[in-house]
DNA sequence: GCCAACGTTGGC
DNA sequence: GCCAACGTTGGC
């Protein structure tokens, strides 16, 4: 796949970690409250694309795996919720203002490759996950960083 | 728990 | 449109 584009997605593992995205094989990454991740999920994410999947906010954090986009950018249920956590009463149906995407496990490294490793392997310098202050839960990830993070999790290809 | 680095909101 | 206040993210 040529056009195959690469991702790193966020999770909170004390919310939803790479066990539970084995476990069940598929899910919807609902909950994305950013315009800039939003436009990223509506308007670049397609079926086939690989990201990794990183825990935020856990001992350490780390990426844990690798999901593939499996459904493109539709609206996120969630903002029409009044009970859901991620209610936005500016949503409406007719003008959703959040989208989602599906994802479904392809395999979770025997070992978590660490925010520190990653911080100090060569040619990852710019990645966004590994620049200080950086808090946006959906990335772009360029084709030599992706390469270069499943040599470190010693995967063959994906 | 602290706090830096944001993004959002709302008064003006 | 500016910007201060506030809320959130997320490493440490």
């Amino acid at each position: 796949m040529a056009d195959r584009k690469y991702w790193l997605l966020k999770s909170e593992p004390d919310c939803y970690s790479i066990e539970d995205m084995e476990r069940d094989g598929e899910t919807h990454w609902d909950g994305i409250r950013n315009y800039q991740a939003r436009n990223f999920m509506r308007d670049d994410m397609m079926p086939g694309d690989l990201a990794f999947f990183y825990h935020s906010n856990a001992n350490p954090p780390g990426i844990a795996g690798i999901v593939e986009v499996t459904r493109p950018g539709y609206p996120d249920h969630t903002q029409f919720d009044k009970t859901d956590k991620h209610y936005d009463p500016k949503a409406t149906p007719e003008e959703p203002r959040w989208v989602m995407v599906d994802v479904a496990f392809r395999s979770r490294f025997t070992e978590l490759i660490s925010l520190t490793e990653l911080k100090e392997t060569e040619g990852l310098e710019d990645m966004m996950v590994t620049r200080r202050g950086s808090r946006l839960s959906v990335q772009p990830v360029n084709p030599d960083e992706w390469a270069r993070i499943l040599a470190i999790a010693g995967v063959e290809t994906t």
